[in-house]
DNA sequence: TAACGTACCTGTGCGC
DNA sequence: TGCGCACAGGTACGTT
């Protein structure tokens, strides 16, 4: 499931592949994946004849710059881009085609459908839902020490809950939110405002350093993410503790244990991240 | 208002 | 072998 360090490594690609082209047609096979505008036509009419012009990225979200307007797209569980010649083979899973004038198209392919696109007129993406309810990212400059313990202080939920919550901070899923913990020593089920100044210093170092790392080996590929040119991140080769229950701990050699926790299956090392 | 539960989806794996 | 069920998970929205 692509979370912000495989999303970062889609970004660079589609810079490489699609920055430049000029859309003709916009192919919309299953139209709950448009969420604004909320009549998919309009979302067609208004990208004929647009340039992309770039692409960014905020938190989990890739943010497609246009001529008059910005594409904001979630790739959620599954959710995909490839470049593809219009005479290649369709995918039953592809719902979004991108017709460009060059006879290329750009595939948006989610097995399960729960991907998600909003188009905003050019400059007002940042001001509305979703882009503006995101938190900082963990290596941005206001992602502090004591911008988290603020936030912690007023809440009554257990830290694996906290880290999952986008508006506190964005970019982090549930894989990486087991890893950091477990790189903090700090249990998934404490409760957020139990965490001591030094654990949350360990935290805030850690989902940086986490998040840098991933994204320099372009990513980590849990299940079925592939970034645009269908290559693989290889950041699940350095996982510590995600989807290695029942393996050793590579600190300590205890059992990892899996447990659920905020909704959320979570992995972590009783010895390692104690209560 | 905060916190929790559920829906959205489909492929996979497991038990019977 | 084949069927049916539980599970996976990010976010929005409904409920408590």
């Amino acid at each position: 499931m692509p979370e912000l360090p495989e999303v970062e490594t889609v970004r660079k690609t589609l810079v490489e592949l699609v920055v430049g082209k000029t859309i003709k047609e916009v192919t919309v096979g299953w139209p709950k994946i448009i969420q604004h505008p909320l009549e998919y036509e309009q979302f067609q009419d208004a990208l004929q004849g647009q340039t992309i012009i770039d692409v960014n990225r905020k938190g989990k979200f890739l943010i497609f710059i246009l001529d008059d307007y910005a594409l904001v797209s979630h790739l959620r569980m599954e959710g995909n881009y490839r470049l593809k010649n219009e005479d290649d083979p369709k995918d039953k899973h592809t719902h979004i085609i991108f017709h460009f004038k060059d006879g290329t198209e750009l595939r948006y392919r989610d097995v399960r459908k729960f991907g998600t696109m909003h188009l905003f007129t050019k400059g007002t993406e940042e001001t509305v839902p979703p882009l503006s309810k995101l938190g900082p990212e963990p290596f941005s400059k206001s992602f502090t020490t004591n911008y988290l313990k603020e936030k912690f202080a007023k809440t009554e939920r257990i830290i694996k809950a906290v880290l999952l919550d986008q508006t506190i901070v964005t970019g982090l899923g549930n894989i990486y939110v087991d890893e950091v913990l477990h790189r903090a020593e700090i249990h998934p089920e404490r409760k957020a405002k139990s965490l001591t100044d030094q654990e949350i210093a360990r935290l805030r170092e850690q989902a940086a350093a986490t998040l840098q790392e991933s994204i320099a080996v372009g990513g980590s590929s849990v299940n079925t993410y592939m970034n645009s040119h269908g290559l693989t991140g290889s950041y699940q080769e350095q996982l510590l503790v995600y989807g290695r229950k029942g393996e050793a701990c590579l600190q300590c050699g205890e059992q990892i244990e899996k447990i659920k926790a905020a909704g959320r299956g979570t992995h972590f090392c009783p010895n390692c991240q104690k209560i």
